[in-house]
DNA sequence: AATCGGTGATTGAATATTCAATCAACAATG
DNA sequence: CATTGTTGATTGAATATTCAATCACCGATT
């Protein structure tokens, strides 16, 4: 059971977190379609007009929560907690797929896969995910290549493997976030099997 | 090069098939978020008024078109052209993948995303989607059991394995449809070298 | 008194939906 | 055959609602 680092504060000081707080409740609550200005002031104790002393607009605030969010998520991912490359993966992909699993974030996450949807008609939400994108398929490339270096993995395509890895996350994700039964176990067994058939180098 | 049966005539004749298409276009055009009924209107040559004479609402008439579509999109789905799994396997992928790539088809295949990723909010849009994907994955599923008859595949669990290939094939929608620079070659090249090495028995 | 954090009421545009009124086709009736 | 009623398709205009955005104003702190 890893510990729990919470997204926020249950009440923030500063402003800006506290609207952050309110979007993110208001966006669990009723959805990226369905999220008004009116909602956002619903979940703040402050009024709703206040939002507009903060941001431009609707659309400005937003693409801030998202890239708030983004960098948030981004910290919470474990880092150098072992040196052998197949430990690092089984606990990166352990972390991720406990994010996408978990109940409490159930809501979230769907409107996050709303958002990423609707990003192919807003250019600023594209950019932030291209560059998340980039950064989780990087962390993934830089691991396997140590792999490699070690002895651990076979000599693959990094690109073409992290490529595969990263689309089986997303996969994983959208699958959670939009299906009525999705059998994440069977996907988390069956990523552990093809990185072991296709990847690691047994010595036994 | 396969032939392509498109999925609309020119002009339709009777009055549904002619909604459905001005609904699709509208839908390609504008995305999901920006879907109203006076862009379907003006995709249609009648009226708008008379979209309210066939459907109750907005979201009747979506909910038929979803249905609609997926039910066509199964039936374009190639079917016994092989024997052999793996060969049934791969005419399956590729056309799946054909129908990702198709840069005619980007727009509609952006807003299908749009949709699926709204239908947690919408329980008729969920039921739709729920039942393809069982379809999907059934028909996977019975590929991998005439593959391992056949001696052809490792005797694998094939629920576990269809949840990662289901899960692939949707990680690879939801690039192709919300990334910037998604690299589908090199998820398809993967793909291969993942049934190698996990599904086939080789003897050469 | 001037600035800053904050508010409730209001506006204007966009949008789904309704509706009364035609129109075209067609079947039954005289 | 001509007339008459009937039905479904179709329309343009009207209505009702939602929602982002603005504004005039308040109270405290400097």
């Amino acid at each position: 059971m890893p510990e729990r680092r919470d997204l926020f504060e249950a009440n923030p000081d500063d402003t800006r977190e506290a609207i952050m707080k309110a979007t993110y409740d208001a966006l669990s609550r009723h959805g990226y379609a369905d999220l008004t200005i009116q909602r956002i002031g619903d979940e703040f104790d402050k009024s709703k007009s206040l939002l507009y002393h903060h941001y431009d607009s609707k659309d400005a605030l937003l693409v801030d929560f998202l890239s708030f969010m983004l960098e948030r998520m981004e910290g919470t991912i474990p880092l150098e907690q072992a040196d052998a490359a197949d430990e690092r993966l089984r606990i990166g992909f352990d972390h991720v797929i406990s994010e996408i699993i978990d109940g409490d974030r159930q809501d979230f996450n769907r409107a996050m896969t709303e958002l990423r949807a609707q990003s192919a008609h807003d250019d600023a939400f594209c950019e932030q995910f291209s560059k998340n994108d980039r950064y989780f398929e990087q962390r993934v490339r830089v691991i396997l290549e140590a792999g490699i270096d070690q002895g651990l993995f076979h000599d693959v395509d990094t690109e073409q493997v992290a490529s595969m890895l990263v689309t089986i996350i997303q996969g994983a994700t959208f699958q959670a976030t939009t299906s009525t039964e999705p059998d994440l176990e069977a996907v988390r067994a069956e990523l552990d099997a093809y990185i072991e058939s296709r990847l690691l180098v047994d010595d036994a």
